[in-house]
DNA sequence: AATTAATGTGTTGTAAGTACATATTTGTAT
DNA sequence: ATACAAATATGTACTTACAACACATTAATT
């Protein structure tokens, strides 16, 4: 940045539009949902021809008088229809060459939602939901991206109450611990997973039961209010003693 | 971006630079060293008005025909003189007001470099290694960037092998563990310190002794050479089960 | 030769992680 | 109504990591 090479504000705005003011600025949304025990991400059909009949993710170009953070929300709400989302950043990409029509640089984010209470803006394009380990090919360097979100997720879905975000209200431990397998790809011990998240502490007992279940029902949990989150709030001074 | 909206090419170009190219992107570089026991950052002096006396870190904008990355190992390699050096990008900053001069967007990079090695260009503008306990107030949002940055570098420091790169070739466990202290600010217990590090398995012992220490002289350790890396390679796929 | 200051290591209790088995409840089919 | 199938619910023993803590050893200094 400017103060960088530490130039005068004047002699920045003499080689702005020269130089500088040439690279797109825009964000992408990798949006994920849990569905028919499955975890996917909205996608849509790209429409340049360089990558006809691959699906890209949902994203935008940053307005001039729009927060980064802010041009997110945006997407997301323009596509599912969802105030109130998780949402968070994760890494922006700016490979010279990424976007064939131009200097576009992207910072990409990655967002919970519950896919019953979403109301997808089916416009054309073949907007939908797509299970992600089908996924092999995107457009652009999408496919990356999808990646870098996904270990993202998978990072801090055990450390965080994040989860939840894709789970409806009430749910019982059968359905926690199968979207845990889904976004982890691993198979889970049923009572050490139970154990486990006993121990977090993050649930309250609702002492309901599930219904319509073809089989013997499960107890109905639902999140501490206390851990909703729009976005993860990463601790700003960490004293606790991470050795020893 | 355009794939998200789904403009064509040809659209794209027309609404361009009206609209969408008036955001200046930048890098900013967080260069961490450690130096008489104390972990600092590199900072120079802002020059704009707004924020005289006050320090910033080091970045520039981005060019159009460089990538993101190799924009940040430019800023570094003008600044230290060095090559090879450890490398990763944190968070993008994109508040609409974040700089007095206009809207700029800048991904903020650490950087952890050995002290003993740098040669600091040392131009005006009073460049210099600055103690990060010491730092209350920077220009711009550089405080906050480097509060996120700090926070990753914690959150990096016990589970990865990053921290090497703060120090010589050849170290003392002592020596280890007092910058592992300085990071996290925290006092480690020396028998747990050097247990966990055992464990870790990412050390040679040199069967060389410390000199020109005024008392007895401790084992001289290197890191083994599988673990020296430029940049922190997450794991791609994570197939351990993180779960029970 | 005595003192000082740091190195180097071991033990014990506690908490968490892992592997594994049995009894219980409900819905369904006969 | 009874038997069966399928999922819930829970406990124990073993192993590994974490935390608190104390003593003998080595080299430099006086």
């Amino acid at each position: 940045m400017a103060k960088g090479i530490n130039l005068k504000t004047a002699e920045l705005e003499k080689i702005s539009h020269l130089d500088y003011f040439n690279i797109a600025v825009s964000v992408d949304c990798v949006i994920f949902c849990y569905e028919n025990k499955e975890l996917k991400v909205l996608v849509i059909k790209s429409d340049l021809e360089e990558f006809s009949n691959l699906y890209s993710l949902l994203g935008d170009l940053v307005r001039l008088d729009e927060d980064l953070d802010t041009a997110s929300y945006r997407i997301l709400q323009e596509r599912t229809g969802m105030e109130d989302v998780y949402l968070e950043q994760v890494h922006t990409f700016g490979s010279v060459d990424r976007h064939p029509s131009g200097r576009v640089i992207t910072t990409a984010y990655y967002s919970l939602i519950d896919a019953k209470h979403q109301k997808l803006r089916l416009t054309n394009n073949d907007l939908h939901w797509h299970p992600v380990k089908n996924i092999k090919k995107m457009a652009f360097d999408h496919k990356a991206i999808l990646d870098t979100c996904l270990n993202r997720l998978r990072e801090q879905v055990m450390e965080h109450p994040v989860i939840f975000n894709l789970l409806p209200e009430k749910f019982s431990l059968r359905e926690l611990q199968e979207l845990y397998e889904a976004i982890l790809s691993v198979e889970l011990d049923r009572r050490n997973f139970r154990k486990k998240i006993a121990i977090k502490d993050w649930l309250v007992d609702l002492n309901e039961m599930e219904e319509d279940v073809p089989h013997r029902p499960g107890k109905l949990y639902k999140l501490k209010p206390e851990f909703k989150r729009k976005t993860l709030r990463r601790k700003t001074s960490n004293q606790r003693p991470l050795v020893a």
